[in-house]
DNA sequence: GAGCACTGC
């Protein structure tokens, strides 16, 4: 694959292939080195071992590190990356897998003196385990304690001091540091990690960047000029608050063009990855069935290719589970050496002691095909993996402003998707990927995939640019637009939740705190109101449960009891009432086996055995509580008391009605609800509490479109509180 | 009587 034509080549001569060589590629590049394994030198169990040889050991370890450093691709440009850093403001790096720039880059430039002033060099990830695995990677090679030199933040988990210079974190928590710190002041380097995947908060951290580099540079040219310019720039830089902010975007190969366009013409470099070769094979005639063709493809590689794991991509848990039972099937009518094949099935919303299989490597003789969702392609790296099966879709949401529905939708990858598929297939060795899907159809593809930014609710992302002091919404410079349609919904969507006054500009206090909560904007509301009406408590404990993946866990097989279970906890007001009794229930058990049994860890296994008796999501609870911890701090430090409605749960219901009054429901004589919003009619989803009791009247917090439209999360409310509590909505519509 | 890819504060 060539370098965008914006970018200058670093090192091309002896660029490896990457994911997506072809056969004469390949031959062309050459051959691949094998790659560096650093040894496993751990001292900690090795107490019986004398000093002498532990200390031999960590400096063998040391010594590993040190070699594997030189050994990466990007370790021969450090001068001539540092010198870009010092030349440009705004540089893009274009970095294949396996480079080395994420762990690497920082170092470089540390040691370059960047970090002047006790200023701090800011890495974004996408996603908290990155940010910790590589935090983790980096203090090691710099030979320091995780949380001083370097460190990491994430939410729920702060890993930096004082002393931190090379912080790496999620992109989101960068966004929120924003909010209190509008020019980013403790940072002389924020690098944006993986910027390709374009997610939300990537893009809204982009343009507000951009934003806060020229706000700084103009800052420090003001200062320049009132300086006496034979002072070293040290001491200029020490009276000023704001030096200029470099800005270091990383990306994957495609894109680079549109970041530097969006940079003002910023310059690109490529360094290249260390990637093995992946021999990529197509169709001859489009698939009508890919859960077939994927069958058939598992067994060819099965019986006439060498040895190597399978990674089978399919969109979601019923594929997976269906693809599993045919592979089984097929499997019974081999001869009996030929059945000697394992299927491992991985996807985000099963038990992680489950997902866990899928790195273990197969027993002797045996081949492991994993069948996995896109979580394999990006988020987790499974070893061993041969062959990649590609049917080239993905199970991606969509959203409609004009409704606010939600649906998930199956559609085909983006060119960028398929090639970080296959490159699944070359992370140890020579690979091969078999695209479902005819050559031809390839190049049909969209380049990357529609970021995010274009396809979601905007409320969020409205309100955090308020705060910032953003507040011509439309005219902002994103990198990429949303539709305006999608801007102008939100808009009024905050102005109905009172986060926005008359003329559109956050309001005082409800906006700014409805900013300050790391919450969906219609539960920060919740919270406020729940304060007037004194079920602080129970609402907080609710917005926790809503904010986390479904609580409740019905496996197929075990249906029965998993009712069974939840009927005990299972309030005849609906959904919102039964979430509060899940969470108050067990939270008297981790208070029992706290009074029991103190020690921390035998605390979280009787939680997680009490979850499993009640078929609740133990991994969901957990989070939950996070969420909840997380904003009583909040809540404290704005001074609301923490109030409780007892018994009283009219109250409480009256309080999520004034809430989510945008979400409201009438029953229509056939059963079915129209939504009062958007008049669309949508059915009780038939894992709500309320499924089968007909209310007159309900309040739902989410909508989705599956087969038909779905309410979720529901409570029954009395239709006439709706004018009464909402009369800024329903005065009008009545 | 349904089914929901993946992240994040």
């Amino acid at each position: 694959m060539p370098a965008p034509r914006s970018c200058t080549p670093l090192l091309q001569q002896d660029r490896l292939g990457n994911g997506d060589c072809t056969n004469q590629e390949r031959l062309a590049n050459g051959v691949c080195k094998k790659r560096d394994r650093p040894a496993n030198g751990d001292c900690k169990n090795q107490d019986r071992l004398a000093n002498g040889d532990c200390k031999n050991q960590l400096l063998a370890r040391r010594q590993f590190i040190l070699q594997h450093r030189k050994s990466l691709p990007i370790a021969s440009v450090e001068k001539r990356l540092v010198e870009e850093v010092r030349n440009n403001d705004t540089l893009i790096i274009v970095g294949e897998t396996g480079s080395g720039k994420t762990t690497q880059l920082p170092q470089f430039l540390y040691n370059a003196g960047f970090c002047y002033d006790e200023k701090v060099i800011g890495i974004t990830q996408p996603r908290r385990v990155a940010a910790v695995t590589v935090a983790k990677r980096v203090a090691e090679e710099c030979n320091v304690k995780l949380g001083e030199k370097v460190g990491y933040s994430i939410r729920f988990d702060d890993m930096t001091s004082n002393s931190t210079r090379i912080k790496y974190m999620t992109d989101g928590l960068l966004l929120r540091e924003a909010l209190l710190d509008p020019f980013l002041s403790r940072y002389s380097i924020v690098i944006v990690d993986e910027a390709h995947e374009r997610t939300v908060h990537t893009d809204v951290l982009l343009g507000l960047l951009k934003k806060v580099q020229l706000a700084r540079s103009k800052q420090h040219n003001i200062i320049k000029e009132n300086a006496n310019y034979r002072e070293n720039s040290r001491s200029l830089s020490q009276g000023a608050k704001y030096t200029s902010l470099k800005l270091i975007i990383m990306s994957a190969s495609l894109d680079a063009k549109c970041f530097s366009e969006y940079f003002g013409g910023a310059k690109a470099v490529h360094v290249q990855g260390r990637q093995y070769p992946v021999d990529v094979l197509y169709t001859y005639q489009p698939e009508p069935d890919y859960l077939d063709a994927t069958l058939i493809t598992i067994f060819q590689i099965h019986l006439e290719e060498g040895s190597g794991d399978i990674l089978a991509f399919l969109t979601g848990q019923e594929e997976i589970e269906s693809v599993e039972r045919l592979v089984h099937e097929r499997i019974r009518q081999l001869p009996e050496r030929n059945q000697n094949l394992l299927t491992v099935p991985i996807y985000a919303s099963l038990p992680s002691e489950q997902q866990m299989n899928a790195f273990k490597p197969a027993p002797s003789g045996f081949r492991k095909v994993i069948l996995a969702t896109n979580i394999a392609e990006t988020s987790v790296t499974i070893p061993g993996i041969k062959y990649v099966i590609d049917p080239g879709l993905v199970k991606a949401r969509s959203y409609n402003p004009v409704t606010g529905t939600e649906s998930l939708i199956i559609i085909p990858v983006s060119k960028a998707q398929a090639l970080q598929r296959s490159g699944r297939a070359g992370r140890e060795g020579a690979g091969k990927c078999f695209r479902l899907y005819p050559e031809n159809e390839f190049h049909k593809l969209i380049d990357s995939t529609v970021p995010e930014i274009k396809r979601c609710n905007l409320a969020n992302v409205v309100l955090q640019l308020k705060t910032l002091g953003i507040d011509d919404i439309i005219g902002f410079d994103f990198m990429e637009k949303p539709s305006r349609m999608a801007i102008v919904k939100s808009l009024e969507q905050l102005f109905l939740l009172g986060a926005l006054s008359d003329d559109y500009k956050l309001s005082n206090p409800v906006g700014h705190q409805m900013a300050r909560l790391p919450l969906d904007p219609m539960y920060s509301k919740a919270l406020i109101l729940a304060v007037e009406f004194k079920c602080l408590e129970e609402m907080l404990i609710v917005v926790a449960m809503l904010s986390v993946e479904s609580i409740f866990y019905f496996p197929r097989e075990k249906m029965e009891e998993a009712r069974t279970a939840r009927k005990s906890f299972s309030s005849p007001e609906g959904d919102h009432i039964t979430l509060v009794k899940v969470y108050r229930t067990s939270a008297e058990c981790l208070e029992k086996s706290k009074i029991t049994n103190g020690k921390e860890k035998s605390i979280e296994k009787k939680l997680n055995k009490w979850c499993r008796e009640n078929y609740i999501n133990y991994r969901s609870l957990r989070h939950a509580r996070d969420i909840h911890s997380q904003i009583e701090g909040h809540i404290q430090q704005m001074g609301f008391s923490l109030s409780s409605c007892g018994d009283d749960m009219q109250q409480f219901r009256r309080c999520l009605t004034a809430s989510f009054f945008l979400n409201a429901g009438m029953k229509q004589p056939d059963g079915s609800y129209r939504a009062l919003a958007s008049g669309q009619t949508v059915q009780v989803h038939p894992s709500s509490v309320l499924f089968r009791t007909k209310a007159d009247c309900i309040i739902f917090n989410e909508l989705v479109r599956t087969n038909q439209n779905y309410v979720r999360n529901v409570t029954r409310i009395d239709p006439l509180w709706l004018p009464e509590l909402a009369p800024q909505y329903y005065a009008a519509h009545s």
